[in-house]
DNA sequence: GTTCAATCTTTACAATGCTTAGATAGGGTG
DNA sequence: CACCCTATCTAAGCATTGTAAAGATTGAAC
């Protein structure tokens, strides 16, 4: 039979890894068709069969990548993590120095993040919530969210550096006070109050000043 | 046919509503079967036939009741918001007059139902983010869970009464944090931190307490 | 008792997750 | 170069799902 479906098509970033056989990176392909769909069509629209359709593969292709449909999520939650990581570093270029400023940049981008990408926000917490940690894979990876907002923590004294409980209390109440907001921001029926503040931005510097999120300003 | 289904089966409550003809409200047992499924199995194991099933009545039964899988679940969610803000006036009722003192244990009870019940909480989300405003239904409901935490907010003094847009950012904010919380503190991942401080509770208190969440004890 | 409308069942169809068996094609070994 | 081996992909199929008719049943109103 005719096959019709296009070559590698390197994806959005080109494949770091080894290159395999036939099509070149499947697996990649198949992580970005996902979020494609997900993007396009809400996270429940997703179906294995529909990624694979439109990585132009056949239905069964995708078993030789994931074990799951599960787990193909799971790499797109992964993968979520990793630009969560890479945006909120990449806001934090930009701001001055002072430790409690750029907590507070991190909470803005985090949800913003989740703003622009909610549906794959929300595949990352239901895989984040089957798994052991958060996502520190054996990838080693610089960026790493979690360690990042708790040095930020560190540094801003919000919590005694010398006490590793109390870090580590102050950054998990810090992430759960932006998940929360990040969840929520993007309700319809905040909407009124978004206005009347000025914007998206606006509403989440008060909204995250207001749940503690490094308070003082 | 033998018609082998076993009858009405009162569900967990008597039916208020007038009962209807052949089975005897089979609305309200789809929607105990759907919460029950969903409790014992995950809430991604629900389906609308398995719902069916559990209830006792044919597969295509449930289409004469909701629209569609969607609305079975947007009734759960409804039933679910209508089941936290009954948890949260019966917490409320053994708590002295003290307003910040009510507030912080709507937190705990809030964070406690959704710990108790996390699939459902889940879901009472997945459905609240399509829908036009928090669940108020015609039912008039005197039990709204969202003008309870307003009420409260206003009468601890954490906003100014007189001025509605405080109030109402405030209660938004008690709201985003509460979410927070209640979706990350049954994170594996937390457990070390859990022990260390003794227990669920006193863990909920402590990130409440950071969150902002009627800081002032 | 007849009629009516609400309720439930039967049957059916397309789509999905996943399994099994077979085709294809790189890459190493002789 | 021929050979085989293994990873990758396709084809075909099964059980289950969501949902749509169309037909049966039954309580109630006249």
């Amino acid at each position: 039979m005719t096959k019709a479906f296009s070559p590698p098509a390197p994806a959005t970033a080109p494949p770091a890894t080894a290159r395999p056989y036939h099509h070149g990176d499947l697996r990649r392909a198949l992580i970005d068709a996902a979020r494609t769909i997900i993007e396009r069509d809400g996270a429940q629209a997703i179906s294995l069969r529909g990624v694979a359709r439109e990585a132009g593969v056949s239905p069964a292709a995708p078993y030789h990548h994931f074990k799951d449909k599960q787990e193909l999520l799971r790499a797109v939650g992964v993968q979520g993590f990793d630009d969560l990581a890479i945006s909120m570093m990449r806001a934090l270029e930009k701001v001055p120095a002072d430790p409690r400023a750029r907590l507070r940049e991190i909470g803005v981008s985090y949800v913003l993040f989740a703003l622009a990408n909610p549906a794959i926000y929300r595949i990352m917490y239901d895989c984040a919530r089957d798994m052991e940690g958060l996502p520190q894979d054996p990838h080693e990876k610089e960026h790493n969210a979690y360690d990042l907002v708790r040095e930020t923590v560190a540094a801003a004294g919000l919590a005694d550096p010398q006490n590793p409980a109390a870090v580590e209390t102050v950054t998990i109440a810090c992430w759960c006070a932006a998940h929360g907001v990040a969840e929520m921001v993007g309700f319809p029926q905040f909407a009124p109050l978004r206005d009347a503040l000025g914007g998206e931005v606006p509403l989440i510097r008060e909204l995250l000043r207001h749940v503690g999120f490094a308070a003082e300003r």
